[in-house]
DNA sequence: CATGAATGAGCCTTCATTCAT
DNA sequence: GATGAATGAAGGCTCATTCAT
């Protein structure tokens, strides 16, 4: 029985490559994540086939993070206000904290390394975003659009609310507050 | 910096930036944009010192196109929702016409190869929008935010409106105007 | 050298060198070798101390197999002509019925990673070829040059014919013959 | 203008190629080439696209450059056997005089890099030894053989010829003249 | 002994930038 | 100024070999 692969190294890696792809962007070398992760060059090789594979992974993982932080202890008998607004804090807490898990979804957003594939897992990784967000809309002006757009639309809400969270922290409660309240209002609530 | 000879080759160079890193990314080769450009190999240096230098140049003139576009042909007394509806649509219409420039200037926003200084020089080219944006929020909900926040969210609206629009082309003019609606909801309109 | 225990997977790695240094020349990776052979990487390095060791101990062994083809069921009181032509054409059945091995022995050939002393071992294991060489130049034009000259004179022609019986092998049977009498020929016959 | 493309520049790669190969087979590293000519390591690339290409490349030249060397200051009026003689004369002191060359073409003739087209080219470069051998084996007993099997056949025995005039320099001159004794009566003669 | 993960040197190739012409 | 050849530092990836299990 060989050295079984260790899912412990597989995490460092991941961990690593959120970290210097935040700082460097995606240019980085892979050589930099493996020695971030204390794990040799070519052993990122035997966890990962290619770096867009790595990338493609970290995006699926990231993303899927973010998804479970919106969504973790929602309370159940909640009305969909209540609800949204769980999912809005969680969803600010965990960019605000975790920066650069943020910087680093946001790279791999627009590189054109994540596959069609990729992107469409991640987007059914969000399905109980999606069931919120469905909950929240109803009977509003954007009953008829596409759920699809909804999302797009809150997504892009919240980033600009947690980018100028980042930049004027010490407000940071009052940005998010605001951006819900819009968010809210877009539902016509 | 000695202005080199030629204007247009330097809008040569500009142009074929735009298109190559549209298609490619931001780790196009200089060669390629320099070939694309109809412009020898070094050429490209005497009009820009570093590849870093011509994305910033690049990512200032295409906020700053975006904002004319946005900008053009502004009804000079209409109201508030009159110009804003304008704006808005000028926005749309410049991104889904040139998607290149829209895509380029998405990569750049989120490259750490432009400077802050450049990124300050762009917000103060989009003064304009600005002074929109503030005659809209007017009075509304959002009138003690600062108008940075604003625009920020204004524009993450756009750019999802965009994005949708651009995948279901054929209701294109259905979403940019619920998006614009949206947008008018969160000013309290 | 300890025989390590199963001679089974020896000869199947063996036998998979053959075959993968065939297609893919001697740059193959040791790895693709040990999965044709169903055997694991590092066991490969159980059997041979090397990658030239194993090339090495499969240049010795292709060459005496290709002797022993070359001489099997040799008539024992037969004239010279006809041992020869015996020999020929094991030889040649050898070599087309197995394309593989004359593949990766012509690779081997021209190796620097086969040792003098190998080169020397596999000639003495041709020794049955040469004895039957010998009897065929007896008395010949061919009678005063070395040995080892015509063996290699001979090995080219062989080399040669089975070129082009594959090149052609409709007339395989024709270009067999020709080659045959053109080495009579150099005998003096 | 910019500094154009050198010619010597280019030979010095090739000639460099052409010892390193000798010397370390084809996996040498284009590193180890480049230094060898005295050139930096990238400038091989803007002289040929990838090391397969150089490969192609030194190949079709050596071939070319060894039958210049068989067929240089051919006596004009002379008859088959004295053409013969003076091309097998000039072959191989083309290879004895220049034994990198030919170690070097021994090694790309069995690479799978050498692609089928230059494999044509090649063979079309020694058209003039096809007219020569041809000529020699006129109304012989390979009068009805493939040229290119003939061609194969004096090739593989000047090889052989070579091989062992190299190991046994102090005779080389008696064993060409055998040689080329044995090849005059494959012919017939 | 068998296994296959780990290692890190090494390789081919690319590319921003410089500079001879 | 314009050109494109020259440079050499990286970078992604492979692979023979070792070694923990």
């Amino acid at each position: 029985m060989p050295r079984p692969r260790s899912d412990d190294k597989r995490a460092a890696i991941m961990s690593a490559a959120t970290r210097i792809v935040a700082a460097q962007g995606l240019g980085a070398a892979t050589a930099a994540i493996a020695k971030e992760a204390g794990v040799s060059n070519g052993s990122l090789f035997t966890y990962f086939d290619t770096k867009a594979d790595l990338f493609n992974h970290l995006y699926l993982e990231l993303k899927s993070d973010m998804g479970a932080a919106a969504l973790g202890g929602l309370p159940d008998g909640a009305g969909p206000r209540e609800q949204l607004l769980h999912m809005w804090t969680g969803w600010l807490r965990w960019a605000i904290t975790q920066p650069d898990k943020r910087r680093a979804l946001a790279q791999l957003q627009v590189s054109d390394e994540i596959t069609t594939a990729t992107h469409e897992t991640a987007s059914r990784a969000m399905a109980g975003v999606a069931v919120i967000m469905e909950r929240g809309r109803e009977n509003g002006p954007l009953k008829d659009a596409p759920l699809a757009f909804v999302i797009t639309l809150a997504n892009a809400l919240a980033e600009a609310t947690i980018d100028y969270a980042l930049k004027d922290p010490e407000n940071a409660e009052t940005h998010g507050r605001s951006g819900f309240d819009a968010l809210w209002r877009i539902f016509g609530g």
